[in-house]
DNA sequence: CGCCGGTGTGGAATCGCTCTCACATCCAGG
DNA sequence: CCTGGATGTGAGAGCGATTCCACACCGGCG
């Protein structure tokens, strides 16, 4: 009977959908119950080898995929995690961090059968269907990307108790939240003292986004390196982490400090722009004024001259929160500390 | 950071989880039927003003939301569209047009309930997981980005008649396939055009990737430029459309033509490659050499000199991939026509 | 007054899967 | 020979929604 529909189902060629296999048609096929099939599918506890062997061989020729909304109303589990973006503008997605992001998380996710969905999280109203969406648990997990001080994500994902990890120390930790993030601190501070040991006495820093801790804390390892070798520590602008704005900055900054022989950039978007600002005012990099940025993210190697800057694995840290949150979701979770990767400088030829 | 941390989270984790509420909560304490309480909920056809005003009330008392997975499951709708990146490399996810793609669908379904899935289809045996995922209709439609010439998924689509809207021409048409684009021909024409009006005479190009479609007609293009004009077209060499394959093909280039005055560059991130190389040569731009872009993206104005460039309108566009997806999905779909978009030059300084 | 069509309602059957539970089978040990 | 545990199996009860269908009710028309 199975065999007379399906053929009749081949046969015309236009109108039925192709019928997705079902595990009642696997059974069948295999001769086994919809419970021996069903065990054999996941994990195989309690089944004997030739039900196995039968159950897989169904499987293979039906080309069979489990249902998810099936599966997912009566496990409750639902294989795919969110990728949360609290910003649809330009600058978070065109970043390359951004994509580094992406691909530490595909590769985290690439052995299991998780689903990456993607939220971007518009302001106001819209805010409140992404809210919904994580509270209601339409996902298993949440990894948080840039996160900035007046979101509301914060409260919403303590009081669901979702599983989440954030890449980048988020900006409130009230309550204790998992994250993966490199020292950004340390990461400006060696920036900073590496320039110093270069030779350079004036040495300004074009900011991030101050409402971002990646922002607050590379300014902050800058201003301890000067302070520790007795430097001033005035010349600062502020950047968005942004080629246009690290562009905008240096002009800002050169026009307010021009005695500066040395330049910490706190990300290498920004330091790309300011390259070439410092091009057309004629000061050569690095003979004039080295550069040291932050990143390494490819840019870096393509600017000419190319970057000194500090690394910042991305996509490890990515993948590393991927399994962290991987590890909550599974219940395998030992601890909920943040993991905190070291920033080594990457020398080239800007300083 | 601290040893306390810890302890509180795991008290924290204690404890019953919110338990999301049902439909059959919401018709008892609305005082309906199930039946009527999901009508109401569904557009509110055949239910007396009074049962809807009863059941709205209760829905937002409860803080109510449908179950995804049970709705899917009788409706075979799953309220999410796929978006189909066949590499996972870096390549693709860094490039502005990846970024502008996610920006244009992201607003598409801003207005929907539909939730963007991210599919990272990796080569090999992934590869076909990612087609079962598609084939057995676990997402409503996909959206698929980049198209070279050797993948599956164009027969995994056909067969599986899922709706699907490319971004970009796919390499392969045999059966009707929708798709957005922009005129890579008339773009690389009038690219090329501007340059000989701007009075070069030895025009060169670096290509895009040739086994996908913008490479090859925007290429078709220059060629056709040229040969109209009776000039040499035979400096041409081959990019991969990145900035480091810009420049090392910009190095290449220069040793077999040193003699060009104009460069038609396939994209941008190639044209910011090269204008590093073209510095380091002692080539002046735009008085040596004059070049033209594509793709307008946001790296174009922040290069040095600011690029002159072809409009490539990938949010815009990506939008109206989303739009068509939508309509192939609901069956108000008109035609599987392309639509095709104009590449308008946006003119700065380097040509 | 009887009948008809339209409206609103609730009962009940699904959708495809997991998982509990009862049962059959088999072998070891008393 | 009987009992007990271990092992594999299948029947069947949900999971939480949508939707078909039967039915009650009501006003209007012949």
């Amino acid at each position: 009977m199975t065999a007379d529909v399906r053929t009749t189902a081949m046969a015309a060629a236009v109108g039925p959908l192709p019928h997705a296999p079902t595990l009642e048609e696997v059974a069948e096929r295999a001769g086994v119950s919809r419970s021996t099939a069903s065990r054999a599918i996941n994990g195989g506890l309690k089944v004997s080898p030739e039900a196995q062997a039968a159950v897989d061989v169904a499987v293979a020729e039906l080309g069979y995929t489990p249902n998810r909304a099936a599966r997912t109303l009566v496990t409750r589990r639902t294989d795919s995690v969110a990728l949360v973006v609290p910003e649809p503008d330009e600058r978070v997605l065109t970043d390359p961090y951004f994509a580094g992001t992406l691909q530490g998380l595909s590769d985290a996710f690439a052995a299991t059968e998780i689903q990456l969905v993607l939220l971007i999280a518009r302001r106001g109203e819209e805010a409140q269907r992404t809210n919904r969406y994580l509270r209601n648990r339409h996902v298993d997990g949440a990894v948080i990307v840039s996160h900035h001080r007046d979101d509301t994500l914060d409260s919403v994902l303590a009081e669901s108790r979702l599983p989440c990890v954030f890449v980048g120390r988020p900006w409130t930790a009230p309550r204790p939240v998992q994250y993966v993030d490199v020292n950004n601190y340390l990461g400006g501070r060696r920036a900073t003292e590496h320039l110093i040991a270069a030779g350079c006495r004036h040495i300004g820093t074009i900011t991030g986004l101050l409402d971002m801790a990646a922002g607050v804390d590379r300014l902050a390892g800058w201003r301890q390196a000067l302070q520790d070798a007795g430097l001033p520590d005035d010349a600062m602008v502020r950047g968005d982490f942004t080629t246009a704005g690290g562009a905008a900055a240096t002009e800002r900054l050169l026009q307010a400090h021009p005695e500066i022989d040395g330049l910490f950039v706190a990300s290498d978007l920004m330091a790309a722009g300011a390259l070439g600002v410092l091009a057309s005012h004629g000061r050569a990099v690095p003979d004039d004024l080295k550069i040291v940025g932050f990143d390494n993210l490819g840019v870096a190697a393509s600017t000419s001259p190319q970057l000194t800057t500090m690394n910042n694995p991305v996509v490890e840290m990515s993948r590393v929160a991927g399994e962290l949150l991987l590890a909550q979701i599974t219940g395998t979770a030992t601890s909920l500390e943040p993991r905190i990767f070291g920033a080594e400088i990457v020398i080239r030829a800007s300083a």
